[in-house]
DNA sequence: GCCGTTTTCGGCCCGACTGTTTTCAGTCG
């Protein structure tokens, strides 16, 4: 069994005792503990012979060991099946329902003998849910759009989700000799926010047409199957445990191209291309682009190859919709589009100081070495008690301590730099984890990337630095990160998050925003209002002289909550007015901008920034996919705010400060 | 159930909102 499998059952034997109403710090231990066995980098299975290796990690203690060495041997333990024999599995489900907490699936199993989502909307739309305690009419009708909700969403995945699988089973599929590309295509190639399936599509030498079979053998025999579903000449499909459907395609080189052009589409875009093809006397295959007359191959061993022939300029996969880029193509008015190397800094993330998990030191190294030259801290104020959010008192300590660490910073830069120049280790011993980072990384160029495994677990960083190294020909990565440049320069700037009001004031005194050089305003409670309330209360923030970005602007959530209601039009036009930048948020999560909303904010001529709202040094690795949604709509660098090369130029072209 | 220390047990983020009540439990972040 693997860490992941661990830390789902750990995971929902915590849920399973939330219906239990068993002791909340015992649940909140065995999340912990899920977390925790989630994120080792070494396979529990393989230390599990030595008992201190498990209590090592923090979160895990005896009873939580013994339990991980149950689950390792027997699959199960002693208390995950004894809920089992109270409650089913399918209750899990329910607590993803908006409204449905543990409380309320226990009450409705006692009630109505209700265990699964069917059930449910069958009980509610027959009635039976309003004789129960504390549920009305208004319940009803939430949890039945919820389920309405659930039920469009929850077979596709979240795109950060998609990769992490698609890179586990990449480098299993690599293992196999002779295999030299493999790259997903579909929509996670064209960076939608959601997935509902995964084609992967492999080529090289083991995949000509008279060995392909040994190598499809090795895909269909991969450990991490679930299901079966199909094993054909050169394709399998399966699905993962949580039903994650892949296919993947083994290819002669010859036609790679093609394939991959065919399987990336997407759909509309294939059609218009074909349709052009045809035009030029032309046929479009997942084969080749062949001539009709004579049936000679025009182009198929890459993309670009295919596109040059229909007279158009490589069309990047995020703009392959039919939403103009033939047109754009034709007239070489395709946009450049922004790159993760385009980035220079991120200004929304949070410390221990509030709710983030990592020290305002950590984090400005974590960024450094992933080629930022600044950033700003900007932890939660007072309102968002549950954060441990700042008061006017605390904040102002705060900023005081991030300047005290940024003073610091250039100091060890001076150092560090000097160090680097003269390639001879430093003596301070505050930089020589920057310099074991700089040099273990830069030292083994061809570090594969996506093989955690490999990772060294005393020093993540290391393994995120190297990402940059080695990518197919085929693949035309946007989010590589961006080779470091000597000397280091990096700045931290002081900032905060405030929150907005519900009548629009801000929970800290202007006196202390006039001390930071980031304000990011955000709204994080009342969603219930109505529009033009939602509205009236954002522009008002907007007025406050100090509001230099408007955090999540929309409170969207993807595969989660809705979008509040609010006129973003009107917000928009208001923030370009007054010179306030908009955030996009580059969390995968709560990407908050679609793509257009940030077509609309371009339209307008707002100013837009892309940050990551981290919590943790490794989420500011989330960028990339705030990147590729940024791709999606059409953005080249300078339409975006922190692609500006240092913390100085940025400041000057955010809203001026009072 | 974990952790840390005060070595044998007490502390472990908590305030606001919602829909239902008529004083609050449950959910959410």
């Amino acid at each position: 069994m693997d860490n992941i499998s661990i830390a789902r059952l750990l995971d929902e034997t915590a849920s399973l005792l939330e219906i239990d109403s068993a002791d909340p710090f015992r649940i909140r231990s065995y999340r912990r503990a899920a977390e925790a066995v989630e994120q080792q980098t070494t396979q529990l299975s393989t230390i599990a012979d030595d008992p201190k290796a498990l209590l090592a990690i923090p979160g895990i203690g005896k009873g939580m060991a013994a339990n991980i060495v149950f689950l390792l041997t027997t699959g199960t333990m002693p208390l995950r099946e004894e809920l089992l024999q109270k409650y089913k599995p399918t209750m899990l489900d329910l607590l993803r329902l908006p409204g449905m907490g543990p409380k309320t699936v226990a009450l409705v199993w006692s009630a109505c003998q209700v265990c699964d989502i069917d059930g449910l909307e069958a009980a509610a739309k027959a009635g039976h849910l309003t004789k129960l305690p504390r549920m009305g009419e208004k319940f009803v009708i939430k949890l039945l759009k919820g389920i309405e909700d659930h039920r469009k969403n929850s077979s596709r995945f979240r795109i950060d989700k998609a990769q992490q699988h698609a890179d586990t089973i990449i480098n299993l599929i690599r293992a196999f000799p002779g295999i030299d590309e493999i790259i997903p295509a579909g929509s996670l190639r064209r960076g939608r926010e959601t997935v509902g399936d995964l084609d992967l599509l492999a080529t090289g030498p083991a995949c000509e047409p008279d060995v392909v079979s040994a190598a499809v053998e090795h895909v269909a025999s991969l450990p991490l199957i679930d299901k079966l579903i199909a094993k054909g000449q050169n394709k399998v499909s399966f699905t993962l445990r949580n039903n994650l459907q892949v296919d993947v395609r083994l290819l002669p080189g010859a036609s790679y191209g093609a394939a991959l052009q065919y399987f990336t589409g997407s759909k509309m875009h294939n059609v218009a291309l074909r349709q052009r093809a045809i035009k030029r006397g032309l046929t479009l295959s997942e084969y080749a682009l062949l001539r009709l007359e004579d049936n000679v191959i025009v182009a198929a061993a890459s993309e670009a190859d295919i596109y040059n022939a229909l007279d158009l300029d490589y069309i990047p996969p995020e703009l392959r919709e039919n939403g103009g880029e033939l047109e754009a193509a034709a007239t070489h008015n395709l946009p450049q589009l922004i790159t993760l190397a385009d980035i220079r800094g991120d200004l929304h993330m949070h410390t221990e100081a509030t709710d983030g998990r990592d020290t305002i030191r950590q984090m400005a190294e974590a960024a450094l070495l992933r080629g930022l030259n600044y950033i700003a801290i900007t932890d939660h104020s007072k309102n968002l008690a549950m954060t441990n959010g700042l008061d006017d008192t605390r904040a102002l300590a705060h900023i005081k301590r991030i300047r005290e660490v940024d003073a610091q910073l250039q100091q060890d830069l001076v150092a560090l730099n000097e160090s680097l120049a003269r390639d001879t280790p430093p003596t301070n011993s505050r930089i020589s984890n920057l310099w074991d980072l700089l040099k273990t990384s830069s030292s083994r160029p061809d570090h594969n990337i996506a093989d955690p495994s490999q990772a060294s677990s005393s020093r993540p960083e290391a393994a995120h630095f190297a990402a940059a190294a080695e990518r197919p020909p085929h693949f035309a990565d946007a989010t590589t990160r961006p080779p470091l440049t000597l000397p280091l320069t990096f700045r931290i700037l002081p900032g905060i998050e405030v929150d907005i009001l519900a009548d629009g004031a801000l929970d800290l005194d202007d006196s202390t925003l006039a001390q930071m050089d980031i304000v990011v305003a955000s709204v994080h409670s009342h969603f219930n209002q109505a529009a033009d309330e939602m509205t009236a209360r954002v522009l008002r923030a907007l007025e406050n002289p100090h509001v230099r970005i408007l955090g999540h602007p929309t409170g969207r959530k993807v595969l989660g909550r809705e979008p509040y209601a609010i006129n973003i039009d009107t917000i928009l036009k208001q923030a370009a007015k007054l010179g306030v930048a908009v955030e996009h948020n580059a969390s995968p999560a709560r990407a908050d901008l679609n793509d257009l909303h940030l077509r609309l904010a371009k339209k307008h001529n707002c100013k837009i920034v892309i940050n990551t709202d981290a919590h943790a040094t490794e989420e500011l690795d989330q960028m990339r996919y705030g990147i590729t949604q940024l791709r999606r709509a059409w953005l080249s660098p300078a339409d975006i705010l922190n692609t500006q090369p240092t913390a100085e130029a940025l400041l000057k072209n955010l809203r001026p400060k009072p």
